[in-house]
DNA sequence: CGATACACCTGTGTGC
DNA sequence: TGCACACAGGTGTATC
């Protein structure tokens, strides 16, 4: 699911219930996802309070009080919800303002406020770690990740020095996290749609031009994405269990066969594989 | 170094 | 109704 208009939209979700709030009581409810969760993980979050929520790429990091910092991704189906905000404290019973816990919840966090976070992952593809803080940005999962496109390091120049001389697809280097990082199969599909850009092509043969509308494609296609809550199509829900809704404004991705969007183009959305993943795109006029 | 295949895991939709 | 299979928003690792 999630790439990163909705790490971000989860993020800035969970500031209210999260942000200066101490967790009372973290209850693991399994011994890891996509890799074990680290050693002592209840005892190390019990009695923390968190700083700030910061987002890299599709990560969450919240920085705890305690010189740590816990480093959540979501993988493909993973969801973080909130709930019971403004409920009144109740120590010890928590639970009297929640409702039960559900099938593939694994991380419970009661913060002293009466909120609850729970992180909820089917798949299990999503991932937990505790890491010093001053080390965030050496944690192997982040040290190769690209610049932010929402970021000024992030720029038609950038794409062009990265491009040059490259064979594969447009599309496997726009996935390529150490490129660029937070976009994933939706995103790239509807930047290149709107830059006119064929999946397909070699990244080193498009153009300074093109390339300076991809970039600006990457970013006003995030952003929109953003402000629509991100978009929902099976298992992703904002932090207060609300759907995203930017799947409405699709313009390629999951349209196949389906007419394309640009007015007066007579084409058809089109799916093809590459690397083994559906891309979507108007042969028309993506060349 | 670059490109591809596979692995991890559950749930859902489709066709027989 | 049951069953097999394809497919799903990600990404580290193995392999050529």
């Amino acid at each position: 699911m999630p790439e990163l208009p909705e790490v971000e939209t989860v993020r800035r979700g969970l500031e209210p219930a999260m942000a200066g709030a101490r967790i009372a009581r973290a209850e693991i409810r399994r011994d890891g996802l996509r890799w074990p969760f680290p050693p002592r993980l209840a005892e190390r979050l019990t009695g923390a309070r968190v700083e700030r929520l910061r987002r890299r790429s599709k990560y969450i990091l919240a920085d705890l009080d305690t010189g740590e910092t816990m480093l959540l991704h979501l993988g493909m189906s993973g969801r973080i919800v909130v709930s019971g905000v403004g409920a009144p404290r109740m120590p010890g019973h928590f639970h009297h303002a929640h409702p039960a816990p559900e099938r593939h919840d694994h991380v419970v966090l009661d913060m002293e406020t009466g909120a609850r976070v729970t992180f909820n992952d089917a798949r299990r593809f999503g991932v937990l770690d505790l890491v010093a803080t001053a080390a965030v940005e050496a944690h192997p999962l982040l040290a190769a990740l690209g610049p932010e496109p929402l970021g000024n390091e992030f720029s038609a120049a950038h794409l062009v020095a990265r491009f040059r001389g490259r064979r594969s697809p447009a599309k496997a280097l726009l996935m390529d996290q150490r490129i660029v990082a937070g976009l994933g199969n939706i995103y790239v599909c509807e930047a290149l749609f709107r830059a006119g850009i064929h999946p397909a092509r070699p990244a080193g043969r498009i153009g300074p031009a093109r390339l300076e509308r991809l970039a600006r494609a990457v970013r006003e296609v995030l952003q929109e994405a953003i402000e629509a809550g991100g978009s929902s199509l099976r298992d992703y829900r904002q932090a207060d269990g609300e759907l995203g809704y930017f799947q409405h404004a699709f313009r390629v991705y999951d349209c196949a066969g389906l007419p394309c969007a640009t007015p007066g183009c007579p084409g058809l959305v089109r799916r093809i594989v590459q690397s083994g993943r559906s891309t979507h795109y108007c042969p028309r006029c993506q060349r």
